[in-house]
DNA sequence: ACCTGAACACCGTTCAAGT
DNA sequence: ACCTGAACACCGTTCAAGT
């Protein structure tokens, strides 16, 4: 039986997520299916597209248009599915994030986004820029918080049965605050933000 | 004459300047110093270490307190000081980006935003996530805006003398509407969205 | 068409031993 | 205290040669 692109694509996603992003190299690839390192680059010119592929993996479906109605609705139905793409791979927000930045995804997240700012009656050029914003902080904060939620787990797995003493001291220190509250309130809040604004850019552009 | 944290340190910022992220490695660093590769691990425990530090330095004065005394003007300055310091050095974006998700680097650009914020009338919680918002959103940008530009800047010099009838085929294609307009301009505009949202945050407040 | 074998040119990190 | 020499355990990628 042949490798195929898709199965070398399944596979990588399979370590992705048992793994994670560090352990993700083309020799562990090649040896979980049973193959030379060598035989991937029939299927995949190099590293950077295979990474690109899975990012359009993990995004796929997130674009899809809204059923709201109402504009805002909307912008925030399609934050929060694409938070929920993110989130649903370990690694899942770095991924997107750099590959985003080496132009090797498709980028129907953002496209989305600009369609619905353009639905809400901002201007395309405006709503582009909406679309950029909204796609800058859903993905720093995903980011950010799957990074947090991951060292969580790292250290409760780390210090909690090592040193009993250690296990309260530093983590629940300085910044606890509401950092380690409910992430989805966290992220509600900035994405307000930002609809807020898109609100008062649309009436100020309604008054003059 | 002796190498110091403060030599290597400053060795790392040439490299970065010169040749970029991708190519600061501790060998090429070492032999930049004239030193054995091994001779790094003196001075710094690690590169995530030494990455942490060289965050610090480009963000160094990016979060002193803001001259302007009402409270958008300084969330304004801030972030236009913290986008300067990260586009003042190749890769700077990106470098800060990934030591941010690694938490090997000082908060302090995160801390000036949350005080700012605060100073605006917020509650001490909800300044802490319009801090957040406001860092992601200028790190988003600027990650962003500075691989375009480098992206730009290597495609005019790769393909512009090599082949005259594909020069303009591509590049000015799909997204070139306002994508490749003033940058400062398009950060402007997501920025301003942020503080109309903090600006209705603070109206819904005083009318409740 | 698809893969193996084997190499090329690298990495970060460690650590005995030197001065 | 600070560094060398030399190794360990890896990387991504290429490419002739095989089937």
């Amino acid at each position: 039986m042949q490798l195929r692109r898709g199965d070398v694509l399944d596979g990588a996603m399979a370590i992705l997520d048992e793994y994670g992003l560090g352990d993700l190299t083309m020799r562990k690839l090649a040896s979980s299916l049973g193959v030379q390192p060598g035989a991937l680059y029939w299927h995949f010119p190099n590293k950077q597209t295979l990474l690109g592929a899975m990012a359009d993996r993990i995004l796929d479906g997130a674009d899809e248009p809204s059923t709201s109605e109402s504009w805002d609705d909307a912008i925030a139905e399609l934050a929060h599915r694409f938070r929920g793409a993110l989130l649903a791979h370990r690694d899942g927000a770095e991924l997107v994030a750099s590959t985003y930045a080496s132009r090797l995804t498709t980028s129907r997240a953002r496209d989305a986004f600009v369609a619905t700012a353009e639905r809400a009656g901002l201007s395309r050029a405006y709503a582009e820029l909406t679309g950029y914003a909204l796609l800058h902080y859903v993905l720093g904060h995903t980011v950010d918080e799957q990074s947090r939620a991951q060292l969580a787990e790292l250290g409760a797995l780390t210090h909690a049965p090592l040193s009993p003493d250690v296990a309260t001291a530093q983590p629940a220190g300085a910044d606890a605050d509401l950092l380690d509250g409910d992430p989805a309130v966290r992220f509600e809040f900035g994405l307000r933000l930002l609809i807020d604004g898109v609100r008062a850019r649309l009436a100020s552009r309604a008054t003059s």
